[in-house]
DNA sequence: ATCAGAAATGATATATTGTAACCTCAACCG
DNA sequence: CGGTTGAGGTTACAATATATCATTTCTGAT
């Protein structure tokens, strides 16, 4: 397993270095974008992209619909600022873009917090597991509910 | 790792597995699941709460409201009769209800099958990250979304 | 067999999550 | 200046999931 450093963005730094991939990935960084980001990465859990909506909608004294949410999510998900979690409906902010993972959440059935975990040996064998039963282009779904340290 | 011996039951004795496995939890077996798990056990993919509705519906002759379906297809999972697949809201029959595991499900984009891989090893090393992390009463969620060999 | 209580299902309403279609506007390029 | 493109707005709707209360069915004790 190859050592891998990570700074762990946070605030101001971790939005200019969404904004850096998604213009790395030639795409615009927009108002719109930025506000959306934002409070993604402040949501202290998963947010839905109703959460979202609403709080972009307070910030701006406007009505942003949930379908512009989803547009500009899915833009985040697919140039990897963003990941889904398939089991909460719902999004997080990738603490660090530009750096590609697998990754495992694992998040709390009580307090609905996600901890974001790496582990490339792990996810590793997953893909080698689903590629060794044919399948291609595998995109790994790693999540784990419980109960977390604090609500355990 | 235990060797393990799985009869995977198909059709009639599937259907008398999972009674037997419902019956063993203190749970009835009604003309209602019956027809559910039938419908589930039957359909070639991951089932919505909403494909076996009409499906029941149409072969009772009568209509079944998706919240009958949700209530049964919930203590199907709370007794292993079933599982759910988180990244595609929907539904499958345990092939061997009765026995206890992780399970890993690869699910093809284009056509939309689930493969079910049991591995032990690797959802135990999941458990085990997911542990080392805090968290308790862990349930891991190991899913691959990607192309099957038929569709690659 | 019968009755009372528990469990299962029905019916209806509503909440939540996710898409589709079409429009407007501004930036940019010829 | 006109045309094209991408972003976002607006509206409508589809799909998934839960809540509540009424009714039926089953079970177990007598």
């Amino acid at each position: 397993m190859a050592l891998h450093h990570h700074h762990e963005h946070g605030g101001t730094a971790l939005a200019d270095a969404a904004q850096a991939a998604l213009v790395d990935a030639g795409e615009q960084w927009t108002d719109m974008r930025a506000d959306i980001f934002s409070v993604l990465a402040t949501y202290e859990k998963p947010a839905s992209a109703y959460d979202i909506a609403d709080q972009v909608s307070q910030k701006r004294g406007k009505r942003v619909a949930p379908n512009s949410v989803y547009r500009i999510l899915d833009l985040f998900v697919a140039t990897n600022l963003a990941r889904r979690v398939e089991s909460a409906n719902a999004y997080v902010a990738n603490s660090h873009p530009g750096c590609l993972h697998d990754c495992i959440f694992l998040i709390c059935d009580t307090c609905g917090t996600a901890t974001h975990l790496d582990d490339d040996r792990l996810s590793g064998s997953v893909r080698a597991a689903a590629e060794g039963a044919g399948f291609a282009q595998v995109r790994p779904v790693i999540e784990v509910r419980g109960k977390c340290a604090d609500c355990d």
